[in-house]
DNA sequence: AACCCGCACAACCGCCTGTGT
DNA sequence: AACACAGGCGGTTGTGCGGGT
């Protein structure tokens, strides 16, 4: 398949930033079309632009287009962005179809330019979320410390303070994509999220650091995590009930996540949960008073028709059978 | 004041993909 | 099936700006 010659090899088009005329041009033309383009490259010449289709396309679409969202990314985008990054990697454009207003342009540059370098300072590979050689750590984190198969999950927690719930989850998705990226086997499909399912009700009835620790050796295989890990970080916080309650709230009769909720509604939850005002660490309370906290969540095993009609996981589902 | 450097982000470039013929 | 084309995507570059020397 041959590439087709581009206008912007033309002579005489004109390149480099776009002055306010030329965006009011674009987007009256836009506007007075009802917001159809019809076709971008013969655009320019209908709107009386100087500039090639692409470049008009890419100005509207990353600049000028009415519902894109200005200004700073918030740490829900961010820690969203990182989650999405971690199971999809540098797919900007299906990232961005999670963010409300944003584009994949704006979300690569962020990532290359804050979030990037922000894993490499906590000693985390920002391509494979997974740990760095010691020597690469800057500051001596207890990232190394971490099953591989965990650490972007506990990455994506420890940047803002998530919870033992939106842990949980993360660590469900990591089960999801391992199984997807492992094989094309249904059959091992179910049983990969059988055992993510026995994982996450295995830790409905203890501490939460026990539990963690219950869930990183089922995981890993090996205890490789010191204790003091746990201390480090915000993400175990008493915060059970009301994710229980959102859990509940977004899929009444079943638990949420469990039952495949869309990965928007994990990211939403957690954000939700990260907005709340951080508890103190479940490990300072008594236990008597994290039995309330940690009554089993009754989570099911995700339920595969729903997995397909849900347009987030059929997209996550026919990448790992494209690999 | 002048220069240098690093950062942030807009824009470009080349390749890929989907679709029509 | 083969090809042409347009749009889309991701990597990279260019540009403007602010801070430091």
């Amino acid at each position: 398949m041959g590439r087709s010659p581009c206008c912007c090899h033309d002579a005489g088009v004109k390149k480099g930033p776009w002055t306010e005329e030329e965006d009011k041009t674009l987007v009256e033309h836009i506007q007075k079309r009802g917001g159809h383009v019809g076709s971008w490259r013969g655009l320019p010449k209908a709107a009386g632009l100087n500039r090639c289709g692409k470049s008009c396309r890419l100005r509207w679409t990353n600049y000028l287009r009415p519902d894109i969202k200005r200004g700073n990314f918030s740490d829900e985008e961010e820690r969203l962005i990182i989650a999405l990054h971690a199971g999809l990697g540098n797919r900007w454009a299906t990232i961005a179809t999670h963010l409300e207003g944003r584009t994949d342009n704006e979300i690569k540059n962020y990532w290359n330019t804050h979030i990037r370098k922000k894993l490499m300072r906590m000693g985390v590979d920002p391509v494979t979320h997974q740990q760095l050689p010691p020597d690469h750590h800057l500051d001596g984190t207890s990232a190394s410390l971490m099953p591989e198969g965990l650490l972007w999950a506990a990455v994506a927690a420890s940047l803002a303070g998530l919870d033992t719930g939106a842990l949980r989850q993360a660590q469900l998705l990591q089960q999801l994509l391992q199984s997807i990226g492992s094989n094309n086997d249904a059959t091992n499909l179910i049983a990969n999220l059988a055992a993510a399912n026995s994982v996450l009700n295995s830790s409905s009835s203890v501490v939460p650091s026990h539990l963690l620790q219950d869930q990183l050796n089922m995981l890993s295989g090996a205890n490789c995590m010191q204790p003091g890990y746990l201390c480090n970080t915000s993400i175990f916080t008493g915060q059970d009930v009301v994710q229980r309650q959102l859990i509940n709230d977004m899929s009444p009769g079943t638990s949420s996540f469990a039952a495949a909720e869309p990965a928007d509604h994990l990211c939403n939850t957690t954000a939700a949960f990260a907005s709340h005002d951080v508890a103190p660490a479940v490990d300072m309370l008594p236990v008597q008073e994290l039995a309330g906290l940690m009554e089993p969540m009754e989570l099911q095993l995700p339920n595969l028709c729903s997995l397909e009609s849900d347009s987030f996981w059929k997209e996550v589902l026919d990448d790992g059978y494209r690999l």
